[in-house]
DNA sequence: TCGAAAATCCCCTAAAAAGGGGATACACTG
DNA sequence: CAGTGTATCCCCTTTTTAGGGGATTTTCGA
């Protein structure tokens, strides 16, 4: 939590103090913004952000700015917080994925469990990114032959069946699929099935 | 959608008289309720249900009789359909899972293409679960020491490793590996891989 | 208690994979 | 132009698998 980027988009003075004062004491870093424009000034924004808003401001929405963050920044979760809002504008903000939707005035427990399953949410998410990512740089390093004899492979297929559905001789794919576990590291077929799987 | 029961459980006459003609029009299956103690008075709905509530009826809302139907049906999907609602009832609404919530008066093009969705939603549902009891199935077929060679053929664990692994010979893990491909019908292992994944 | 299914092992032979060894041809890069 | 990586094939030997054949013990329900 003490390494997440907290935004707060709020027009409204006396919350936004308030609400200062309480990530202040809990140790909890924040940036406050009285408008979405000054807040989509910022160029770029850390992984670990988290963006609470206020659903009625001036010129843009708290609405259409988690439309706009959904498109620029899709792993940042999205807190609302809203004094007067129509029905209407929650069931939006709900189906455009908020964690959660507190009316003012809210408990601070209330919001102090939304933050901590965003953040929950978004570690998850960027978790199974980093994976992604890890799998994609991993299998970088093979031939773009090797990565297809790969994938057969997991599929089960032995050299033979291989070798016709790449219309190529089973001598060569047997050098492939060598080449699959030494270029990864890897010992056995097993290893590298459950390193697709992961 | 012709061969899905809809449930209307809706207090307010005129609402549920001319949603009664709209879904007669449409040739949907339509029953209605006026309360949602008479809807839980059926001890059985047929699988591909979908509820239309109404939130503020006296006794049970429609906000805890969706709470109630997720236990109780949990692969039929709720619309929500509300008159003056708090934006409190529609946040819990969304969060416990309603397809959809629409407002008094709504369009009808808009209730449609709820209609439409959680059809759609509930029938990948049903579809998955029918896999899945299709692939407890078949695996049944097999003895639980076959089935545990079968979980370390998927892994491409080879025959020496999944004797080692299951303290028997291997003699013994070949056996049951042919028996394995035997009793499901299968040629090798590529087809017991891509049933297991599927 | 009788029989079937389960769990286990053994043997033999043929086919396939694994584990080496090279070899050629082409493309791209420094 | 030399070197590196890719794509492709061939040969030889050893280890495994596949595909038959039986055989024994235990368990469990009719």
């Amino acid at each position: 939590m003490k390494n997440v980027q907290f935004y707060l988009i709020e027009d409204d003075d006396s919350t936004r103090f308030s609400l200062i004062n309480v990530f202040n004491t809990l140790g909890y870093l924040l940036q406050t913004f009285s408008s979405a424009e000054a807040f989509l000034e910022l160029t770029s924004i850390p992984v670990k952000s988290v963006v609470i808003t206020d659903v009625r401001m001036s010129e843009i929405s708290g609405i259409a700015l988690q439309n706009l963050l959904k498109e620029k920044y899709p792993q940042v979760p999205v807190i609302i917080i809203s004094g007067e809002c129509t029905v209407k504008e929650s069931v939006i903000g709900m189906k455009q994925g908020a964690v959660e939707f507190l009316l003012k005035p809210f408990d601070l427990e209330d919001l102090i469990k939304a933050l901590e399953s965003a953040v929950k949410y978004q570690n998850n998410l960027i978790e199974s990114e980093r994976q992604q990512d890890l799998k994609k740089q991993t299998l970088s390093k093979l031939a773009s032959r090797e990565r297809e004899v790969a994938e057969l492979m997991v599929a089960g297929y032995k050299n033979q069946a291989i070798a016709k559905q790449l219309s190529i001789s089973a001598d060569t794919v047997k050098q492939y699929r060598a080449n699959v576990l030494a270029k990864l590291n890897m010992l056995d077929l097993a290893e590298l099935i459950s390193f697709y799987n992961r």
